[in-house]
DNA sequence: ATCCTGTGCTATACCGATAAAGCAAGGATG
DNA sequence: CATCCTTGCTTTATCGGTATAGCACAGGAT
């Protein structure tokens, strides 16, 4: 039968050498010379302690300093689940930020809407300190964080009021269209997926404006859901061959790797008939067979950074409006463009 | 300024009711018939509650339960992060379970060997109730979690000693094996790449076994690791055509692809020259290009059965011995066989 | 002899809850 | 009229730490 183990406290390590429970406590937590405790009798609750293999109970810590070190991690963009490849990345950059600011991670990135709000209700309830939030602007949640000062910090996506760490999506949508401006395209598609996301609309804004700018032609059929992909392209194969568009831009890889398929089912050629770009620069299966052409974005950075940010706002409180932070991102052209 | 919100204790709800803290504390936490509280007394209590916005303190709670209701994570296979595919399906699976036993999860898995170090201790300090554990057998720690008794669940590979919940590995083995034997094989070349792992092991063992009995023959070249594929390839078509196996065995979906983009390479037709089988059966960017044969693995159920078990053991002390669960596994034929 | 200062620790309260025992008032019972 | 039981709470202790104030004693200054 399984148990959690005999506790070691400080009372019995006082006990032992019969002294106070305040000198072990101090002794142990670093404010001995606060306390003025001799040399001679730290190193009595110092042995002691270790020979009884003590370690002090982070649950008690937490309720008298009101700080559990935990910070947690809500999403709430609907389906979004721990197996998206972006996600991934995510969570090894927040794992990587909480263990480099001495914390744990709570995960609440549950596929429903609800985890947003479990999450709010583990800072109410002292569970975690703080929480990084990647969702929607607009969640019900996200007025009461702000009405209520909570210690969150957004990445990905921009929540108003909220200190955000994101990727430098604008440049992103900016180099997509360079790129495609200097291999020679006049008219874009721009395929997108319409999540309630900032940063999507941002890689949108700055892709249209950038290739507005340098004089190329951009439509928008809608978006380009998982399955319709060879609808859209049909469309494309009854535009004119001199007035259809060249390329398609695609929101993110995932998409434009979809398309890519749906091409290649339909004998249209890549990227001689058509180019695509995707958007993330995650990991794929596809090398060497489709080296899609796409702008790298660090996700784990982003996430590790948000951490830091977060960890800030809980030691200093620095005024969260300042911590706005996008991180930057570069193209790397593959063999479809 | 960020800050925790103010508190609301029960010690303000019995202030303002001229009650005691015990009457609010039993009426909240549904010890009210326990106590004979009376309707009216329950009904003024839960307004005020309500009124001024209470919530219970989770870590005053856990510090006197002596139960935080949060459960670990803890990897210990060196490099394992959470961009391996199944890895997000375990996640995915350890969140889901966590929610329906009313927990919350707590993420140890580092890149690094300390990550088990870390989660061990999580325990020890009472920052967890408990942890799932998916590491090799005998990292260093397995030994003391076993010594000291603690509520730890193995998942995937076996552990000696400690409860596990992993997939029918020998199942799959073996139905890969029949798989190939129908297809008319009878040379199989066994890709192994040797994690301390008990899964694969067991995988390779059943492969083994079942092409015996069945009267083929199964060789092994040694691990095929990445990058290696072509060099492994060449070997292959240095055999005479008529002696040389006619399918490869991979121990994993990724190990197979990756042998199967370096035979397209090459021109080994698949699976006329060549078949290929994997193993797990994850979400795979390559539909409709390369769809594997493989055996899939439901990771996300396995991660979710280990979180029920650790409750069950940590709720009613079951002996450990005896859950040691197995979970189906499917054959999935697709194009490479 | 008195006061002051520094040293080395102890005492007490508290963080916010829950477990367990206690206790007063009122009605039923003998 | 004394006893017992039930109802409806309250009291006290405790979980394992930390913050704050206090206190006894030694030695030097006045």
């Amino acid at each position: 039968m399984l148990s959690t183990p005999k506790l070691v406290t400080i009372q019995n390590i006082a006990d032992e050498l019969s002294v106070s429970k305040m000198t072990v406590s101090a002794v142990l937590s670093g404010k001995a010379t606060d306390l003025r405790i001799s040399a001679s009798t730290q190193e009595r609750v110092r042995t002691a302690a270790n020979r009884l293999g003590y370690r002090p109970n982070e649950v008690a810590r937490a309720l008298r300093r009101k700080s559990t070190k935990i910070l947690g991690f809500a999403t709430g963009h609907n389906g979004l689940t721990t197996s998206d490849p972006w996600m991934a990345q995510i969570l090894g950059g927040l794992q990587d930020g909480c263990r480099e600011v001495g914390h744990d991670l709570l995960l609440h990135c549950h596929a429903n809407e609800t985890s947003v709000e479990i999450a709010y209700n583990a800072v109410l309830d002292g569970r975690v300190d703080g929480i990084i939030y990647y969702g929607p602007p607009d969640h019900p949640m996200t007025e009461r964080i702000r009405e209520q000062r909570l210690p969150v910090v957004a990445i990905v996506d921009e929540v108003p009021g909220l200190p955000c760490i994101a990727a430098d999506d604008t440049s992103g949508g900016r180099l997509i269209a360079e790129h495609l401006f200097e291999c020679g395209h006049t008219r874009l598609l721009y395929a997108p997926q319409l999540m309630d996301s900032s940063s999507v609309l941002n890689r949108e804004a700055a892709v249209i404006a950038r290739a507005a700018e340098l004089g190329m032609h951009i439509s928008n059929w809608g978006k380009v859901t998982a399955g319709s992909e060879q609808a859209f392209l049909t469309r494309w194969l009854d535009v004119p061959a001199d007035t259809r568009p060249t390329a398609i831009v695609a929101w993110d890889d995932e998409t434009a790797i979809r398309i890519w398929r749906a091409a290649r089912k339909l004998g249209i050629a890549v990227p001689d008939d058509l180019a695509i770009t995707g958007f993330d620069g995650l990991p794929t299966q596809l090398e060497g067979i489709c080296d899609l052409t796409t702008v790298v974005v660090q996700w784990g950075d982003v996430a590790r950074q948000s951490i830091h940010t977060l960890h800030t706002i809980l030691t200093s409180g620095t005024p969260p409006e300042q911590t706005q932070l996008r991180l930057p991102i570069a193209l790397r052209a593959g063999d479809t463009t």
